[in-house]
DNA sequence: AAATTTTGCTCAAACGTTTTAGTTCTATTA
DNA sequence: TAATAGAACTAAAACGTTTGAGCAAAATTT
């Protein structure tokens, strides 16, 4: 079975290429197709299984209808909760969107960015991470419509939405410290991109305004990675050490880390030590206790992100403004007393 | 900055569009294109920042180098740890992936096939649902490369590779009735496809044979939706009701609602209960105490169907067979007795 | 010196669309 | 009755590639 195309139809009703093309592209009017031959048009693609076919489409307009989605690790939570909104949300607008994990590797995620130009997409979304600088500043130069998530780059100027993760932290350290907590830990990753600094930036500026020192044994840098051995091993030792009466962490996945180090210690929380986690997961809801959070808003990070893009993609003057912060959320649940 | 193509290299480097072709491609040995020449385009090439438009090649060739991955919901368990694998394994091959997800939605999945049809893909991971029936036959009567995950349909003979779902339910089933448990509840969903079916099947035959006549009300089928209060809530209402000794799960997400209910309910495992769950999760492990489950081996799943497309993309006599199913393996942790 | 081969390159068609600028009728108007 | 307007459709170029066929010049063989 042969693709069937706009020639194969033409052939068959015993009409032009042309016509069969306005036809099926409903511009029958515009061009005063007759209404019977429209028909019949109409008819013979449905039944021949008429799909068009999307490569020369692209190639005559210059356009591909898909939105190419740039993610650190497909496997994340972030990502799963981002893509579904993403997905949907475009859908509505007759886009579909290509997914791309850059696993957090400059190099490969060159070369997502380069796969995607190459193949014609109309929009970029982008959680950005290190050494993607340059692809993005092009894109942006191209004029491509563009909205970088999650993170930026403070040097390029494009649209981006993301947390406050300034005040999400600050809120954290704010709130440990009026439960009495002294010794609080930060627990953060080397990822060098401005979400990670701000994070670390409002760890230290509202432990000192509430009048603590925090002192640079109570950071830690964990290094980001696949497989999690280590870095659970890390934030052991670290506790060990340290002996936090809080702790901090700065991402979730470093959340689930230190559950497992504080169960390997045998500590209880909130008993012999609070936690406190950044951006929320599946698991610390359903552990006993619960994990108290800093939540993200990923559903409003993503339709933001969307209706920004969307704007772009229609060439409307942007009603959202280009650069959107989000306030995060503090839940409180059982893992501090 | 417009798209170099091409032509404007050609033009640039003095020479015709189809020299430069052949150059590009590396088929300068074939065709006899002098050194000096080759070098220059390539040069000017580089120098352009020439990236090849994948519509024209696409059109041109009929290949896209791009294989279209379908799966049931993007946030999935499955589905993250699949795309990695895949990602990975294909990007070795020169592939990309273009991911989707059907939602468990009829329509929607069609579509989705369809759409990868337009974009031309070269091949197709399918994670099947109830009503893709048609397009998957369509599919493989066109004769393209295509392999199913985790599924297939009984009346199509397709390639697929999945768990060995009779197998990983019969040694769950085995397993707690040498433990002495009697009362051993069954939680499933109502998706109809062979996976469940496989699953349920195992339960109610191992029961019999292991001398337990399982009564109907010991089944509890709930309805796959979004949200999951009410699944959560209705397994609580089959808890109280039953009062089973032991659960089996048939789907992790289930056993999540399943902890939930059993949280509510202040029940305590394995004290109270016993349950073990189909399929691993992050969150499994990580619980006090942690959950007995049957491990998928999503990573083999993923490099067999892989393997068993990439054999198809290249035209050779397929190694492996062509239909594939891969041992679950029980993993006791602390939730059973 | 003529014929043949080799080298180095180019022409032009084709892939399946979209779309502008027609063309051929028929119907209306002056 | 000739000019004009409208209706219904079509021809053909273009998008950027790939590729088989072809061609001129140089090198080699007879």
């Amino acid at each position: 079975m042969k693709n069937v195309s706009l020639k194969d139809i033409a052939l068959k009703v015993g009409t032009s290429i042309s016509t069969v093309s306005f036809v099926l592209n409903g511009k029958e009017k515009q061009v005063r197709i007759s209404e019977p031959l429209a028909k019949k048009i109409r008819e013979v693609a449905r039944k021949e299984g008429y799909l068009p076919n999307r490569m020369a489409v692209g190639l005559k307009t210059g356009k591909s209808n898909i939105v190419g989605l740039v993610v650190d690790t497909i496997s994340g939570r972030l990502f799963a909760a981002l893509a579904e909104v993403i997905e949907k949300e475009l859908d509505l607008h007759g886009y579909k969107v290509i997914y791309c994990s850059s696993g957090n590797n400059a190099k490969k995620g060159k070369e997502l960015i380069q796969l995607l130009y190459q193949h014609q997409v109309d929009g970029y979304m982008i959680i950005p991470t290190e050494g993607m600088e340059k692809e993005i500043c092009q894109l942006e130069q191209q004029g491509k419509p563009l909205v970088l998530i999650d993170s930026y780059f403070p040097k390029i100027k494009t649209a981006h939405v993301l947390v406050d993760n300034y005040g999400g932290i600050g809120d954290a350290v704010n709130f440990l410290i009026k439960k009495h907590y002294k010794k609080i830990g930060f627990v953060y990753n080397d990822v060098a991109m401005i979400q990670m600094d701000e994070r670390k930036r409002a760890y230290q500026e509202k432990m000192k305004e509430g009048g603590i020192k925090p002192l640079a044994a109570w950071l830690l840098k964990v290094p980001f990675a696949d497989g999690g051995e280590e870095q659970a091993l890390m934030i052991e030792m670290f506790l060990k050490k340290v002996q936090p009466d809080a702790v901090i962490f700065a991402a979730n996945y470093l959340g689930i880390y230190g559950i497992e180090a504080i169960h390997k210690l045998n500590l209880r929380f909130p008993a012999d030590i609070g936690i406190i986690c950044f951006d929320d997961h599946e698991v610390f809801n359903l552990h006993q206790p619960a994990i108290t959070v800093v939540k993200q808003p990923v559903p409003e990070l993503a339709k933001t992100a969307v209706a920004i893009l969307l704007a772009k993609l229609q060439k409307e003057p942007s009603t959202t403004p280009d650069t959107v912060e989000i306030k995060a959320k503090l839940i409180e649940r059982q893992s501090t007393r």
